[in-house]
DNA sequence: GCCCAGGTGATTA
DNA sequence: TAATCACCTGGG
């Protein structure tokens, strides 16, 4: 089916935007998504709209939530304070970036695998384990397993577990996966909660931290005043904000400019950032 | 071969 | 409360 986004909607921006560790650029231009044992591949034409090999009512039922469409981000992104001329820099280098609402369950363990590793290490850790212990989906798009149920992740041993390259996160992730299974952490339920109750919860997770537990509020349960702390954030509340947090003032979209502000750190190299943002008035 | 990567939990003062 | 440190492993 084909379809017009009348807003901010770009594809190769959202992947780079590190929320999700499994969806690629095709070799044919195509972007491929992975949501449970759904998948998609995107096409962007040159008029503007978008081809996806899906039906109306998977676009429908799946996807549109997936890619948050229904939050208007050009107006999202007209909310910077007058004065953070350093934000509305940032915005604006990273329009295109949606909030996507993925699985809890593989959120919660993509981002206890990422600490302390590289992006590529994080991606090939987590197809390790699709590809051992997924679901085999039918091909047609690159992504051939699904990632492993709670069950499952238990059902491998701890030394195939590490084989993964999971190192000492082998604890944390068997951990998550007693705690998911055995109903004393409800991933559904959790959808009714506070943020607080939310975070809380997470956390009870071995290697569920401050930042990973945000993330899983941000990128799987769409709680958008969140906003995860990284090293990369950090960097640009030094070097821009003289210390001070900035996302205390953005309360209920902090979470999206949180995605601004990394993509922007991570993809524009450091010695412009002077130049590009403190320059920028202030 | 070295350094460090989208953090966290334990320990210490 | 705040600061310090070890931690598996692999990519650059």
């Amino acid at each position: 089916m084909e379809i017009t986004i009348n807003d901010d909607f770009n594809l190769e921006k959202i992947i780079a935007s590190g929320q999700c560790f499994r969806a690629y650029r095709k070799s044919d231009g195509g972007y491929c998504f992975i949501t449970g044992k759904n998948t998609i591949s995107i096409v962007e034409c040159s008029n503007g709209s978008f081809i996806m090999d899906c039906t109306e009512n998977e676009w429908e039922n799946i996807w549109y939530d997936y890619f948050d469409l229904s939050r208007n981000y050009a107006q999202v992104r007209t909310g910077v304070h007058h004065q953070d001329y350093s934000m509305k820099r940032m915005a604006e280098y990273g329009k295109g970036i949606r909030i996507l609402k993925q699985e809890p369950w593989e959120t919660i363990i993509t981002f206890i695998i990422s600490q302390r590793k590289s992006i590529p290490a994080i991606k090939k850790s987590v197809e390790c384990l699709c590809t051992m212990a997924g679901d085999k989906l039918s091909p047609s798009s690159g992504l051939s397993y699904s990632f492993p149920t709670p069950t499952a992740i238990l059902n491998m041993t701890p030394e195939k577990l590490k084989a993964c390259g999971l190192g000492y996160r082998t604890d944390f992730v068997i951990d998550a996966a007693e705690k998911v299974k055995s109903g004393f952490i409800e991933l559904e339920s959790l959808n009714g909660t506070t943020d607080a109750a939310l975070l809380e919860t997470l956390k009870y997770i071995k290697g569920v931290g401050d930042k990973v537990a945000n993330c899983v509020g941000l990128f799987a349960y769409n709680r958008v005043d969140c906003a995860p702390v990284d090293v990369w954030i950090n960097r640009i509340i030094e070097n821009i904000y003289q210390g001070h947090n900035p996302f205390a003032d953005y309360e209920k979209n902090a979470g999206i400019y949180q995605q601004y502000m990394f993509f922007y750190a991570k993809h524009e190299d450091e010695s412009q950032w002077g130049q590009t943002l403190t320059l920028c008035g202030r």
